[in-house]
DNA sequence: GGAACCACCGAATCCTGTTCGATTTGATGC
DNA sequence: GCATCAAATCGAACAGGATTCGGTGGTTCC
């Protein structure tokens, strides 16, 4: 992978802010012709820097009620259980994002339900029950904001 | 806001997998010209549905060199308090995403850096010295995976 | 100095996005 | 059952963007 430039690092902030900016604005925003920031950007995406954009959506108009970050202890930490629990949380449609981590919990899931209704059954269908969970707490959560876009710390 | 029904659903899923798709792309997807699904879009797009849409950039390409949770607890959870630590959290460069939460701890942030050293000093500067902050605790993120796209509740 | 290389540009072509009027579909009221 | 209205869809036409390609300028390395 070839270090990424001034104009590498601008065509990545203005994507992560806006994944659906045309390729003329982008060129005119970055100062290049529209087929040299085509090149740019076809480059960027075959050596695995931009990886995708996704839309974001209102969780409200999908029916979904309220959010938790479930954390989750398991008993051992053998990599067998990791990788079992790492697998099973994934397939369920509930979670939006787990996170392996070191410290207090071995996972932070992040889910989104309709109702309390509708995250109790799931605590206790899809967590509680497992094997390999020792024990798990439940935080809800009130508000949650994810800014658009990684901090550059190379530009 | 008007409820969605099937073919709605179908763009919304279609859009958080791959924020790039064409409009006639998308149309031929869900079984409509491309002028009816151009209608569609816009009419999600009014009416707040579709909030946008952003990339997704390999953190290693931007010099990210670990990512962590921090989760912290407030002395008093006066609005005040509350507010005045969510505006500063936001403003910080690192932080990826905020969770206001009802548990153990009163926030969990998400921030990506350098490295350790970087991540010491931005603990220890723009959280441990705060005066609203009265605990953090530290999670190293071993891994972690966001699923694009939320669970659709309705179809 | 010269040759190879790289990124860039601008024009030409092809294709897509977008607009608009006509038509169909479905619901409502008589 | 039938007429009426509103909403959604379609297809054609126009405008504009995406993509390709040959040529140019600058840089590096013999």
């Amino acid at each position: 992978m070839k270090t990424l430039d001034q104009v590498d690092g601008a065509l990545l902030e203005l994507l992560q802010k806006d994944a659906r900016l045309s390729n003329k604005e982008l060129a005119a925003r970055v100062g290049l012709a529209p087929s040299s920031c085509l090149a740019r950007i076809q480059r960027l995406k075959a050596e695995g820097v931009l990886r995708g954009a996704h839309a974001e959506v209102d969780p409200a108009a999908l029916g979904i009620g309220l959010q938790a970050l479930i954390a989750v202890q398991l008993r051992q930490h053998s990599r067998a259980q990791v990788k079992a629990f790492w697998k099973h949380v994934l397939a369920l449609p509930e979670v939006l994002a787990v996170h392996h981590v070191a410290g207090a919990a071995d996972f932070q899931v992040h889910v989104a339900v309709r109702d309390a209704h509708h995250l109790r059954d799931l605590a206790l269908d899809a967590f509680t029950t497992r094997p390999e969970v020792a024990h798990i707490q439940t935080s809800l959560i009130f508000e949650w904001v994810r800014k658009p876009g990684l901090p550059n710390y190379r530009g």
